[in-house]
DNA sequence: TGTACATCAGTGAACGCGCGTTCACTGATGTAC
DNA sequence: TGTACATCAGTGAACGCGCGTTCACTGATGTAC
């Protein structure tokens, strides 16, 4: 590779890592492309010579973090013993600390609302995302009794999602620990249930 | 009260009617203030009359449409079982009707992402119609047993705003459809969990 | 009852601003001979 | 190795557009005498 084309992939990934910040911290129409490049420390313009849209931007932007998010949720679970490796997995995704540090957490319970009332450009790349998800938490549960490990699985999502969208726009208050607290709390019941139920 | 104080109400009222359709379908950036008063049959400018800012207009319209939201999901469930009372709204909730039909139904789903992301001047009222809908729960779940009445509502809610919003974010996929019955098959566990456990 | 004035809901143009995208350009790097 | 030309990543001003808010205004309604 060209020392042109070298230089031109750092700044490739420069970019996505501007965009990836900024759509954490203010969602998809509150990250600007003159943002993200200056984020860069390149101006505007230059934008259009990596992506051909914002669009394209945040839907390459989405899959990576979300990739890199599950990667981190999912890490060194092997220690534990198999029926509790789902549960850890959702207390790691639900606590305090990845509430807080938004700038380095998942950003889906964010944008989830935000693909569900604009254009539908975006709601694809959701659905590979969440099947890959879901896929993922699968692996790690036992055999599971009345409730089928895809539905667990699914569920478990939504519990995570909804549960964390609430404690971070309520954060600072009491209730947002109680919310982390009572999502912890049913998908554990769930968790239980699915896997001791014969 | 006088012809124009009557009138005058009655544009107010307008004016929340098409804001509320408006937030529902296109969330709080999407509505614009130009726009809530063209639904109303209005011109922009005389939007400041009623009230003091796009963002009280949002604040009072959530209240509004939350609250209206909460008595209908609560509705004629005197007629049930108190044991089977919150499994309902769950139900009702979690319904593909509820998901389909967006522009009449529950918009917090969308808007809690939204709320997280931007300035904090709508965590409040989040927090109160939470705090609300919350006690609503609470008050149609028979006595618990390992899990808190109160962490069971607020899971529920949890799971029902997580579930909602990722459903329709999916809207026209069978994954959509899944998402609903796995939220409703994962909160029936945890309702029956904390009702029958002693 | 009639007249003169005050009020104020609603109009519509204008404000400054930030948005996504375009485009003529610059200048360092790469290629051909 | 040296020279002439081509490429193209990145610049920065400009485009048309929609945003929230302001403001001088209009005209129907309400009030005072």
């Amino acid at each position: 590779m060209s020392a042109k084309a070298a230089q031109k992939q750092r700044t490739h990934t420069a970019i996505l890592t501007s965009a990836d910040r900024l759509l954490r911290a203010r969602g998809i129409a509150g990250a600007s492309v003159a943002e993200v490049m200056k984020g860069a420390g390149l101006t505007v313009g230059g934008f259009y010579a990596h992506f051909a849209s914002k669009d394209r931007l945040i839907e390459t932007t989405i899959r990576r973090t979300v990739a890199t998010m599950r990667d981190r949720l999912f890490t060194r679970l092997e220690d534990k013993p198999p029926a509790d490796r789902a549960e850890v997995a959702l207390k790691r995704y639900l606590s305090p600390a990845h509430r807080d540090n938004a700038l380095d957490g998942c950003p889906l319970p964010a944008l989830i609302g935000e693909i569900a009332t604009s254009e539908p450009a975006h709601a694809a790349v959701l659905g590979e995302e969440i099947e890959k998800s879901a896929a993922r938490i699968e692996e790690h549960l036992a055999v599971s009794g009345t409730i089928s490990r895809r539905h667990l699985a699914l569920g478990m999502l939504a519990l995570m999602y909804g549960g964390l969208g609430m404690a971070r726009a309520l954060r600072g208050t009491s209730l947002s620990d109680e919310v982390l607290r009572a999502c912890r709390a049913i998908g554990r019941v769930a968790i239980r249930h699915a896997q001791e139920t014969p």
